[in-house]
RNA sequence: GCGCCCGUAGCUCAGUCGGAUAGAGCACCUGCCUUCUAAGCAGGGGGUCACAGGUUCGAAUCCUGUCGGGCGCGCCA
């Protein structure tokens, strides 16, 4: 229950109220009634536009139903105030104890303020990082990994049951090079003489370690072989070498996945699981043999028309059906990920999350298909049948895919192309120990997912001083520096026991406490919003925006020492505003957390 | 050529299931440390919400078109 939830329950009361004595008539749809926070705090405290959207169907004028409403809301023991302005906005004002009761809610709730119970337990696997396993991560990677990890701890907030997946693309030819790069390291392990790296190989020094283990493992039984008597060993032996590493990387962000599912062991072991997915595509008519015509205004010389094996990804909004096999007759990429999600949705997951890279935009409908085939949901489209949202619907099971934009690197100023191949690559871990874990995950989630985000790594650990990770950071370990100096002024100081808050609430009395309390209070319902639109980055607007008040009313204690939490003469007052403070941490703690970063008790 | 994303203050971005006078940070200017932590606060200047139409009580938000930037466009992963 969160306050606008409470006060909108009140409205519909009253409106029901309203259409018993027949100022409303019977059979209105009061679903776009809402309750909100109006951004002019001179609008008072929540506003409501109920008048309005029912005028029309009511055949009233809006301020004849707003007046009408607010007579019946006058009645109600937590309002103060209620004003008509405007077209017919209902402006409510309500009484301080009602603000108060708030900080008993906040403190009774402890860490699990702001937790919900939306998700209903419903198992849900959000899938985010999945680099290639050929080498540590770099910069690019980060992005999505931290906002995968915000999307999973949001979600889990929310209740939902989530499962944090990795899934490892250690099929396929990117592989084969870093066996190949990696074989090249054995013999250099081995006293060999190995000149430049050729071109099309992994040049970069990280596979030097990994090459003398092998060297270490294998002596020298593989020097003068074939590659095809080596080539599958040193693959494997490769991943389980560097697996380690991206996992280290993962770590150094704080982020932890439940699950690694490799796309190799999908057909590994006499078992085609690619196959089996496919089966049941086929099963449902969506399988065929035939020809793709060549896109317009991509003149590829090396087209080659011939018939393949097909999936109908067009009949779910897709621009064209989607090849299952190469001409080797081996599986495409695609055809692993069909079976991945078909393996996904087999395992029960009633909500599916994948966190893509803007550069795979255009692998976007063919999955949503995918899923919706499966699923026997629907993608949703516009009336012109182009695709509106991301996500299927209608099915047995969801997809929703999240696109995090690129993040464009800049050396001071100029421009920065990586490469892997040029081993020009700047690292996650070199970021992360430069500029700290905390920064790194603030500065990628303080701005919507699909912004695209400058990334100078020159100014970033230059300014990171700036970084506004350290304003809402500052608010928390303020809030625990007044908490443990109250506690030395006054020892034993008692403000909440048990979840009870003890201290006399009636006390807080001053404009800027309550105001402090109407923010926390709509923690709640902020979670809920983000948590359904899978955005964390409401989360850390919210939280420097709490901040930012916090810090404000903090200041005002300078000129005004009687608003300072600690009175000295006063046991009582600086109880009651230590709840209010302790309140307030427990908020900025919680969306810290959910945001994976951390809530230090002092900044000094 | 086609598809998708983005376009809001000098810069970086919030705000968009339609709501009241469009916000923040940085930068610039003016004040505030004998102080519960100044990594802070208060205030000032700065806007045709890319442009043009449309929908309605009301549009930065929805629709149509145009312009600009980005990502992508059978068998790579």
């Amino acid at each position: 229950m969160n306050v606008f939830a409470e006060v909108e329950s009140k409205v519909l009361d009253a409106l029901a109220g309203l259409q018993k004595q027949d100022v409303l008539p019977e059979g209105l749809d009061f679903g776009n009634v809402a309750v909100e926070h109006p951004r002019d705090p001179s609008h008072g405290d929540l506003a409501c536009n109920a008048a309005m959207v029912l005028a029309k169907a009511a055949k009233l004028k809006p301020r004849d139903i707003a007046d009408a409403l607010a007579a019946a809301l006058k009645a109600d023991p937590d309002i103060l105030s209620v004003e008509v302005a405007g077209p017919g906005f209902l402006n409510l004002r309500m009484k301080p104890a009602f603000w108060h009761a708030v900080i008993g809610t906040i403190l009774g709730a402890g860490a699990r303020y702001g937790a919900s119970s939306i998700g209903a337990g419903e198992r849900t696997n959000v899938e985010y990082v999945s680099a290639n396993p050929t080498g540590p991560m770099h910069v690019g990677h980060c992005r999505g990994a931290v906002f995968g990890d915000a999307v999973a701890n949001l979600l889990q907030f929310a209740g939902y049951d989530v499962t944090r997946e990795y899934y490892i693309n250690d099929a396929g030819g990117q592989v084969d090079v870093l066996a190949r790069s990696v074989f090249l390291r054995y013999r250099e392990a081995l006293g060999e003489d190995i000149g430049e790296i050729p071109a099309g190989l992994y040049p970069g020094e990280y596979l030097k370690p990994v090459g003398e283990a092998l060297a270490k493992a294998k002596g020298n039984s593989l020097v003068g072989q074939p590659e095809s008597a080596w080539l599958a060993d040193v693959r494997t032996f490769a991943i389980d070498q560097i697996m380690p590493m991206i996992k280290d990387d993962l770590a150094a962000l704080n982020i932890k996945h439940d699950v690694f599912f490799s796309e190799a062991s999908l057909t590994k072991g006499g078992t085609d699981k690619v196959q089996a997915a496919v089966a049941d595509l086929r099963a449902r008519g969506l399988i065929y043999e035939g020809r793709l015509e060549k896109p317009k205004g991509h003149d590829d010389e090396e087209w080659e028309d011939r018939e393949q094996t097909l999936f109908k990804s067009s009949e779910f909004g897709d621009e064209a059906d989607r090849a299952l096999m190469k001409s080797d007759g081996s599986y495409t990429y695609f055809a692993g990920d069909v079976a991945y999600h078909y393996d996904k949705l087999g395992r029960g997951y009633r909500h599916l999350i994948n966190v893509f890279g803007a550069d795979h935009i255009g692998y976007i409908p063919r999955m949503l298909a995918t899923v919706a085939a499966f699923t026997g949901g629907a993608v949703e489209r516009d009336a012109k049948g182009k695709l509106k949202h991301w996500h299927t619907t209608g099915g047995s099971a969801d997809l929703d895919i999240k696109v995090v934009n690129l993040v464009k690197l800049f050396k001071n100023g100029e421009p920065f192309k990586m490469s892997k191949r040029a081993g020009t690559f700047v690292t996650l871990r070199d970021v992360v120990d430069e500029v700290g874990r905390d920064p790194v995950r603030f500065m990628m989630l303080y701005r919507k997912e699909l912004e695209q985000l400058d990334f100078d790594f020159a100014k970033v650990t230059e300014q990171s001083k700036d970084n506004p990770v350290f304003y809402v950071q500052y608010a928390h370990a303020r809030a625990a520096s007044v908490l443990r100096n109250a506690r030395e002024t006054f020892p034993g100081l008692a403000f909440a026991e048990g979840g009870k808050v003890v201290a006399d609430l009636s006390l807080l009395t001053d404009a800027g406490e309550l105001d402090l309390v109407k923010k926390a209070s709509f923690y709640p319902s902020l979670i809920e919003g983000a948590a359904r639109a899978h955005e964390p980055h409401r989360v850390a607007f919210y939280l420097y925006d709490l901040a930012s008040a916090f810090h404000g009313h903090w200041t005002r204690g300078n000129d005004l020492p009687q608003l300072r939490v600690i009175q000295a003469d006063n046991r009582a007052l600086t109880a009651a505003r230590c709840a209010l403070i302790a309140a307030l941490q427990h908020v900025l703690s919680s969306g810290l957390t959910v945001l994976g970063v951390g809530a230090p008790e002092a900044m000094r």
